[in-house]
DNA sequence: CGCGCAGTTGATCTTCGTCAAAATGTGTGG
DNA sequence: CCACACATTTTGACGAAGATCAACTGCGCG
């Protein structure tokens, strides 16, 4: 665990290697995964603003490769890097509108419409083996948080997709036999 | 309405006098309502990115008062006014926050506590007139579209918060009596 | 007086979450 | 190699929250 929800923010990372979830609790049981990282992205900049504590937390799925960037370093680097400034500011910008969507998501679509979403996004974030197995191991516990479902839900709609022959999976890894299908159903009453 | 999603972005607004809501559409029939903005806010800033597409839609809840100001011109001031940049990124970081804690809560949180959190939203961003009611009329629609529910439930669930002396109405304004409550259905089980 | 429309309420129906049991897997020690 | 404890996956049954549909109210207006 990088860092806990509500702590004080004290610097951001960068991610050299390796793959984490940011997520936010709700009580002791449940969370939401808003978020997964992988090499080459940032984690931690969500706790820039007027509260200095992280409004989520973040957890490495496997062994992962850190550069940790003080915070004041980070923020002076911004004063004077403007180029960095416009680059942070339009991926938040992006980051606001994919959340805004998954919001609009989570509440107008059903839960296999959501899955079929997740699932597409991370074919496109993670990409595929050689196999066409998606590059990312994915507990079904954890679908069930990026879906904003239970285990046992996402656990039948997943069994669903595999009966349809719309999905695949072997061990830890799954693929996605029939993108097009995925689409249907995710635009459906759209 | 100032522009619809789906159009290209030509600019952005700031807003001197009015109220305009921010919404994203599912299908013909629903929306989703992210944001209310006033005056003082900025309305269009989500269409910055690299698709120059509006991912949302406007429109004006009473007769608005707006500055328009056309998007070379905006990034080229962003290029040249460093601390509006700074600004405006700081910006996007609280509203990203405030998008992910309401997704979170649109995820987890029965609908009782979703209005409540939205009333002590609104009243917190809009204030109260003399009387206690929120500076804002607010129709039973929009309150559904904001809390992501159903017209008819939002209505039963107000009628519940008027039964148990928390809120009142009068005529198209909302007061709301005892913040307290309020508080308590929104922190239940979180 | 009749029509239309927003506000209101009631009745049902679906989806999904919850709980619990059964099946299957995994490890450990004898 | 087997027996046992324990964890994880899978399936089934049930119930609750809320969406949907439809009817009813009051009210303005032609």
């Amino acid at each position: 665990m990088l860092f806990r929800e509500g702590e004080p923010v004290n610097g951001i990372y960068f991610v050299n290697a390796g793959k984490v979830k940011v997520h936010k609790h709700w009580g002791e049981e449940k969370e939401l995964i808003v978020r997964f990282a992988k090499e080459g992205d940032i984690v931690g900049h969500r706790g820039v603003g007027s509260e200095m504590v992280y409004p989520v937390s973040a957890t490495a799925l496997e062994t992962v490769d850190l550069c940790f960037i003080d915070l004041a370093f980070f923020q002076a680097t911004l004063k004077v890097n403007h180029e960095l400034l416009h680059a942070l500011m339009m991926f938040y910008a992006s980051e606001l509108q994919e959340s805004e969507k998954n919001m609009r998501n989570l509440v107008h679509m059903p839960v296999k419409g959501r899955i079929a979403h997740a699932l597409l996004a991370l074919l496109k974030k993670f990409g595929t083996n050689e196999e066409g197995y998606i590059n990312m191991t994915l507990s079904r516990q954890d679908l069930a948080s990026y879906t904003g479902t239970t285990y046992e839900t996402a656990f039948r709609i997943m069994s669903e997709l595999i009966q349809e022959d719309i999905i695949a999976i072997s061990g830890k890894y799954i693929a996605v036999k029939d993108p097009a299908r995925l689409e249907i159903l995710e635009a459906e009453a759209g």
